[in-house]
DNA sequence: CGCACACTTGACACCGAGTGTCATTTATGG
DNA sequence: CCATAAATGACACTCGGTGTCAAGTGTGCG
């Protein structure tokens, strides 16, 4: 075992980061995102508004930061299924990542919470949607290499991505607003047999 | 006929609306959008920034506004399909209008300058997608009514609509991005035909 | 131990988007 | 022509975000 993988300084900040966005959403949900201003969080967390900005670009990367890590190991995940799988497959198989995302959550309630939050608010809403895109754009790219059909010019494997994707979406919206009644695995998988059953 | 469908005061409002947003694009294409700053739009304009945003609720709004009718005509041509008509079928019919939207453009070089902009900025791109989303959610709500099926907890309707979504979107980008090789309707029967042969 | 160097922080000034307020101008309709 | 409503401009203010610089804090090394 390797005794520093990291540097020292890389680890304080990434302590420094998450505490941050632990507390902010923690503000978010208990005031509203808009209510809580980077001044009050700033302070809250005993540091100066310059210095929160060192941490993090913007204030919604404080919501935000988290959808950046679930797309990369998306694409690993898919990396890793047999070349030989329908990529419809593929892509409900790596699509469990999601569900344990939410399930294995330790604070469920505010994680859900927060994600409510970013569906009401316009501006965090249409962030949100672009980092699923980005998601999306690195899963594809690598569905592109997998099928070796990487012509940019036919728009197939695009859409293949895209409407699993929407699955994806489906799913994860219509457990989100009924409460999570059902099991995301199931929603996801009904919403799937509805484009192309297997 | 009747003398005045419309009230002088509104017709005059979306007179400037219009002027607006067409010298706003102008000067995005030319210097930037970040570049452009809403006082040099309104100078430019011969109007105080207070008085620009009563015209425009946001920066944003400038670029987005069109996609707003975009989606209503999207709907009410959903509407207007036979109701026996398969959905998909439906909705690659419906999505005609979105070519019609960019071929029929009198100056389309202006058009697809702006959308690339779109692409290229974060915060824009962003924005763009949170407006796709709701016409996807117009058309839903219709697609919903349309087959009877509305209960909000069953993430089917919503996945179709989702996957044709993403073919438009896939065509969509691949024409643009590919400067318009092949026509727009080629492209989505393309993408359509790669999730649901017909 | 002490020094030099790199990194971190806070303070401050500044920019652009967006809003509230109010007085002034401009159009509309009787 | 006048009263009333709407449109405008001016001004001050908030908030997110950035550039700059000086002061603080830790780290490695001789």
């Amino acid at each position: 075992m390797q005794s520093h993988p990291l540097p020292v300084r890389e680890r304080t900040r990434r302590a420094v980061r998450g505490e941050l966005a632990q507390l902010a959403v923690d503000l978010f949900v208990e005031k509203g995102y808009d209510e809580t201003t980077i001044d009050d969080l700033a302070a809250a967390a005993g540091m100066s508004k310059r210095t929160f900005f060192r941490y993090f670009a913007s204030k919604e990367e404080l919501v935000m930061g988290k959808y950046e890590v679930l797309g990369e190991q998306l694409a690993e995940d898919l990396a890793a299924r047999p070349a030989d799988e329908p990529i419809w497959v593929s892509l409900r198989q790596v699509f469990g990542r999601v569900a344990e995302y939410f399930e294995s959550e330790a604070r469920g309630a505010t994680t859900v919470a927060m994600e409510k939050i970013v569906r009401d608010h316009p501006t965090l809403n249409a962030s949100y949607l672009d980092r699923v895109s980005r998601m999306q754009e690195l899963v594809l790219d690598e569905a592109r290499t997998r099928t070796g059909r990487s012509d940019p010019a036919d728009p197939r494997t695009a859409a293949i991505v895209g409407a699993a994707f929407s699955c994806l979406l489906a799913a994860w919206t219509t457990w989100l607003t009924t409460n999570q009644a059902q099991p995301f695995g199931e929603l996801l998988d009904q919403a799937m047999d509805a484009i192309q059953p297997t």
